[in-house]
DNA sequence: ACCCAACGTGTTAGCGATAACACTCATCGC
DNA sequence: GCGATGAGTGTTATCGCTAACACGTTGGGT
C-alpha cells in the first residue's frame, strides 16, 4: 500500500507539475531545501524542535520560491478559519462605522482576519441569512453591532452555535450572547447632570427611536438624572435620528415656548434645533442651552460650538473583540460598559 | 492500495466518530440518503444530472442533520475561495465608509463575502503586509479604496499578481490595476458653474491636501472651470480637510477681504468658513457664497444650508465590484467615472 | 557500559470537498 | 438486433496542510 519512493507520487505529478499554473506548495519548499514537508510546517509554525540550521534553509526556500501558506487547506485540517464575522447596519454613520474600524484593527492585531456584512434593517430572516453565511465560511465567532434592542432576541439561538459578541443591544442578555457598548445612561446623565450644575432647571428631552437600544438608555438616564436631582421630568419629545426632525422641534418649541435646556439624542438633532433656533432669532446658549449626543466631526463648529458626549469607539472595538477572542476561549469575560466623556463646548450657558 | 469496501475506513474512524464533536460532512448525508458523496455535491451544486428523488432525498438529508458544506474543503479542491479583499483607510469619514458599504452589498449579491482591513496610512511597507495577509487568505481580488494618488505606484508589483480596482486613486494608471471614481473635476465643475451662472467673477478655492486624488482633481476642476469661463483663476488657499481649518480661514477672510464666493473642497471645510463667517458678521450669501463637497448628513441645517455636491457611492461600489469581477474573469472593464450631482441650497446667492 | 529521555526528522493518514473517470442501464437509429 | 449515446450514479485521486506516530541519534544518570 505504501513501499513507494518519494519519487511514485512525484513522477505521477510531473507531467501536471510540467505546466506548473499553481502557486508552491508547501512540498515544493522542503524539496529545495531537501527537508520533508513537515518539517517546513514546523517552521512556519515555529516548533522548537528544529535545527536552526535547518530553520534557515526552510526559510531561504520559502523566500525563494516565494511560498505562502494555504490557508484553506490549513483550515480544513485545523478547523479553525482564523476569520471572525462582524455584522453591521448599512449605514454610513459615524458611531458604527467607527466601531467597525477598531473592531478591525483590534482583531487583526489578534491575528484574525474580519469578514463583515451589512444589513438594511435586522429582521429576522436577514439576520439568519447572515449567521448561515458566516457558518458556512468557518468563521469563529461574530460581533453583531446592532442598534436595535430586538436584535438580542434573534440572535439569541445562533448565538448557542457560536460565540457571539453584540454591540448596543440589550444589557443582560443571558449567558448566550455577549453584550458590550458605551455606557449610554452614564452619558445622559454627565450631560443632564452638567445642565443641572449650569442652573438649568427645565430641561426637556428630544429623544430618538425607542426600540433603538442606545436611544432608549440615554432617556433612562436623562429621566433618571431629573429625578435624583429632584426635578420635574417632562414629557420627552419623539424624534427619529435626523436633522431634518430636529429642525422641526426646534422651530415648534421656538413657536410655543422655549424650554431652559435641551437634551438632544445626538449631535444631528441638536445641529437641527441650532439652525431652527437660529432662524427663530433664539439665541443659544442665551436663551437656550442644547446638549448633544455622539460628538460627530464638525460639532466643533456648529453655531455655536455644541456641547456633547464623546464615545470612545476605540476602546469599545479593541473590548468587543477581546470578549469576543475570550468567549471563544472559554474564559470568562468582563461585560463592563465602556465610560462615555463630556466635551462641554459654547452650546450650554448659566440657566437664564 | 484500495480495496477496502466501504466499511473500512469508517470502522477505523467509528471509535472518534463515537464522541462526534465534529459538524456533519458530506459522507453523512449521503449515508443517511442511502447515496455516494458525489451525489451530495452534485446536488449541492446544481448539477443536472441527478434524478429529482434522489435530490429531495439528498436535501432532506441535508436538513435533517443540519449539513453545512465546509467552504475551506471546497476553496482546496477548486482553487476559489469566493473572497474578495477590501482595503480601507482607518478614518471614520463618510466618503470611504459609505463606499465600504456599498461594496459589500455589492459583492455580497454576487455571491462573494468581503474581508476588509483599515490602515492608518499607505506606506509601501503597511500595503505589502496587507496584501501578503490578502495571498495568504487566497482572496480573488482586491478593491483598494486609496485616496492618496500615491497609492497607485505603491500597489502596482501586486497588481500584477492578482486583479485589483482601486477607487479614488490615479487615473490612467495602466494596465495592471483598474482606477474607477467618481468625476471629481466634474463635481468641481458643476460647483463652479454654478456660481458663474449666479454672477460670481471672484472664485476662491479652499483647496485640499494636494497628495489625494480627489482633492487635485477637485481643484483642477475649479482651475479649468474658470479659465473655461475667461475668469481669472486666483491664487488656491491650502487647506487640510477639517472643520478647524475652515474657521481659521474664514477668520482670515473675514479679515483681510472676502471674495465673491469660496469652492471648498469638502462639506467640513465648509462648515469651518460659515462659522468664522457668521462670527465675523458676514452674511452667506449675501456677502459671500459658498459651496462644499460631500453631502455629508447635517448639511442641510448648516447655518445657512450648504449647496454642496454630491457623489453617488452606491453606484461606485457596485461599479468597482462590477470591475473586479470582469477583471477576475478575464472580461474587458468600463472605467468610466460616476457623474456626481450638484445639490444646490441655501449658503450660494447671487452675487453682490 | 547500558537504558532511556529528548531531540530532530521523516512517514503516513486524514481533513471534506470536487473532478475525472468508470460503470450500469435505457433508449435510439439503422 | 446491436453498437452508440447519454442519463444517473459510484469510485478514486487529489487539493495542501497538520497531527500522530515512527525512527535514528545524542547525552545523561547510575
Amino acid at each position: 500500500m505504501t513501499g513507494a519512493d518519494d519519487g511514485a507520487p512525484r513522477v505521477a505529478r510531473t507531467p501536471k507539475a510540467a505546466a506548473r499554473p499553481r502557486p508552491p506548495a508547501m512540498h515544493d519548499v522542503a524539496q529545495l531545501a531537501g527537508v520533508s514537508h513537515q518539517t517546513v510546517s514546523r517552521v512556519l509554525n515555529e516548533h522548537p524542535n528544529v535545527r536552526e540550521e535547518t530553520r534557515q534553509r526552510v526559510l531561504e526556500a520559502i523566500a525563494q520560491l516565494g511560498y505562502r501558506r494555504n490557508s484553506a487547506a490549513r483550515a480544513l485540517v485545523t478547523r479553525r478559519s482564523g476569520v471572525l464575522g462582524v455584522v453591521m447596519i448599512s449605514a454610513p454613520e459615524f458611531g458604527p462605522t467607527s466601531t467597525i474600524i477598531a473592531l478591525e484593527s483590534a482583531a487583526h492585531a489578534a491575528g484574525y482576519s474580519v469578514s463583515f456584512t451589512t444589513l438594511p434593517n435586522f429582521s429576522t430572516e436577514q439576520i439568519s441569512r447572515v449567521f448561515e453565511h458566516f457558518f458556512a465560511l468557518g468563521v469563529e465567532g461574530v460581533v453583531v453591532i446592532a442598534p436595535l434592542s430586538s436584535v438580542a432576541e434573534t440572535i439569541r439561538p445562533f448565538a448557542l452555535q457560536i460565540p457571539v459578541v453584540t454591540i448596543a443591544a440589550g444589557q443582560g442578555a443571558g449567558q448566550e450572547f455577549h453584550p458590550i457598548s458605551v455606557d449610554q445612561q452614564l452619558g445622559a446623565r454627565l450631560a443632564v447632570r452638567h445642565l443641572v450644575e449650569l442652573g438649568h432647571r427645565e430641561i426637556v428631552h428630544v429623544r430618538g427611536p425607542q426600540d433603538w437600544f442606545d436611544a432608549h438608555e440615554r432617556y433612562l438616564g436623562w429621566r433618571g438624572e431629573l429625578e435624583d436631582a429632584g426635578l420635574a421630568v417632562p414629557e420627552p419629545i419623539e424624534a427619529d435620528w435626523s436633522g431634518a426632525r430636529g429642525f422641526e422641534i426646534g422651530r415648534q418649541l421656538a413657536r410655543e415656548g422655549l424650554p431652559s435646556a435641551v437634551f438632544a439624542a445626538n449631535d444631528q438633532l441638536a445641529l437641527g434645533l441650532l439652525r431652527a433656533f437660529a432662524e427663530a432669532g433664539v439665541s443659544v446658549p442665551g436663551d437656550v442651552s442644547v446638549v448633544g449626543f455622539d460628538d460627530i466631526p464638525g460639532s466643533a463648529y456648529f453655531q455655536p460650538p455644541l456641547t456633547t458626549v464623546r464615545q470612545e469607539f476605540d476602546q469599545l472595538g479593541r473590548k468587543a473583540i477581546g470578549m469576543l477572542l475570550s468567549a471563544i476561549a472559554g474564559e470568562p469575560l468582563d461585560h463592563t460598559p465602556i465610560p462615555p466623556r463630556l466635551v462641554p463646548r459654547a452650546s450650554t450657558g448659566p440657566a437664564a
